[in-house]
DNA sequence: CCAAGTTAAATCGTATACGATACCTTCCTA
DNA sequence: TAGGAAGGTATCGTATACGATTTAACTTGG
């Protein structure tokens, strides 16, 4: 990987724009964006440590504007900051994992009724370009199926126009992904495109009812291949305090 | 006015944690509360410019430590973030202003579903003990009782157990206070105590449905209340606009 | 050989410095 | 007098410096 030279000290202009409009990105911006992608495609996986300089270095920027991306992933839930002991990749427990579907289950079915029967020609064509390139993607399970999955959900709640709605729904997926990391079998997108194209269908024929049983069962499939294994390698404590009363 | 007087070079001991466990707290943390409040009860009105340098010689702290609670603010929708002008407190549109009630219908109505029937006792004791506190704060309708009334709904969310749903509604009804600021009625907590009241008595009942319809019923009265006004002093120019065709 | 103490290295928290940008005032010109 | 140019001031964006704290490494006594 092409290691980025330092800039030239003479620098300016940075923001954190938390709004998700297409302002002018700010430093700070791009480093959150790019941890975030990092995190989300696993390439980050949890309580993987995130030294301030290491990734200033990385970005060509000092640990000011680093900080100032960590605090907006912790803000999110991505990322841990612990008082004196810097950051680190989150790692979601068990039972955050049942909260986070939770909330899926609640915010998603609002979207999918939100936008049955109201899907415009530009939005169902946006969704069936998605769900065209999921499938072109489907037979490689890296990180960029992974990312697709999530991608469609948040796309879903983008159209309903409500910013805050696709805001928490970004964040749910994005957690969605660390969750997978952890209590997930190592690939499972399989059918899940399948299932997308249902939702389209019947977002269009505007069967509200439909599309929220199926908007149910969708997230009901996704927990179940995520919440597979209890908990894999959970923390060496946990794991010893099984032996450990012999 | 009291300048506070700059603090002694040596200091440090501070940290961004956006969680809401009471470990130790850092001097970000206590910035960011204080603003917070202050949005809240509406000492600081939507679009008011919320200069670093006033603000850290107000807590006592430098611009570093105020920019990290800015941008932890604006991460939650409190405040407005724009490149090279400072941050500001937010001024949400009408149409977010829809949004939020339409996610806060949606989540709060899981967090009664969730609570109905379960109500530990104690749990039971903390609503009746702060509609309690609600009565008494009636008759003044300071900030105090703004508060309080938004307080609630953040208690019932925390009674859910679930903390990513707990943050959730307490951005939403932190936003609300903000929409209420611009929209609403000078003060509009009157029947609300009632009402809050009718909700926990469903809550033991084990009510389900009840308690869901209540909850609704609650929010459009909120809602009723605070989208009174279509937009008292938004923008000049929005003002103008009316006249100028003539 | 291991526990505890001690020093060294890494990393964090915060203040401060300085260039850059936005804003406001003043003054000049048509 | 309106419009705009020029300068100054306020405030921001970012790098850097330094004390403080954690963590690792290395002793040293048992």
């Amino acid at each position: 990987m092409p290691r980025t030279k330092r800039k030239a000290p003479a620098a300016s202009q940075a923001a954190n724009d938390a709004n998700g409009s297409a302002g002018p990105v700010s430093r700070a911006d791009t480093v959150y964006r790019g941890i975030r992608r990092a995190i989300i495609e696993q390439a980050l996986g949890p309580s993987t440590k995130l030294p301030e300089d290491l990734i200033g270095e990385r970005f060509g920027v000092s640990r000011t504007v680093v900080r100032a991306a960590l605090t907006r992933l912790a803000a999110e839930g991505l990322v841990e900051l612990r008082l004196n002991k810097g950051a680190t990749v989150a790692r979601p427990s068990l039972e955050e994992a049942h909260d986070v579907f939770d909330i899926r289950r609640s915010l998603e079915r609002l979207v999918v009724a939100r936008l049955a029967g109201r899907l415009t020609p530009g939005g169902a064509a946006r969704l069936d370009a998605h769900v065209a390139a999921e499938e072109k993607a489907k037979g490689k399970d890296g990180p960029e199926s992974i990312r697709l999955a999530g991608e469609f959900h948040v796309l879903l709640a983008e159209l309903t126009g409500n910013v805050i709605l696709s805001r928490y729904v970004g964040e749910l997926i994005s957690r969605s992904s660390l969750i997978l990391a952890l209590y997930g079998r190592p690939h499972s997108s399989d059918c899940a495109v399948a299932e997308h194209r249902e939702i389209i269908d019947a977002l269009v024929r505007g069967d509200t009812a439909g599309v929220e049983r199926l908007m149910d069962h969708h997230l009901d499939a996704v927990i179940g291949r995520a919440l597979i294994a209890p908990a894999p390698d959970r923390d060496i404590r946990d794991i010893l305090s099984a032996y450990a009363a012999e």
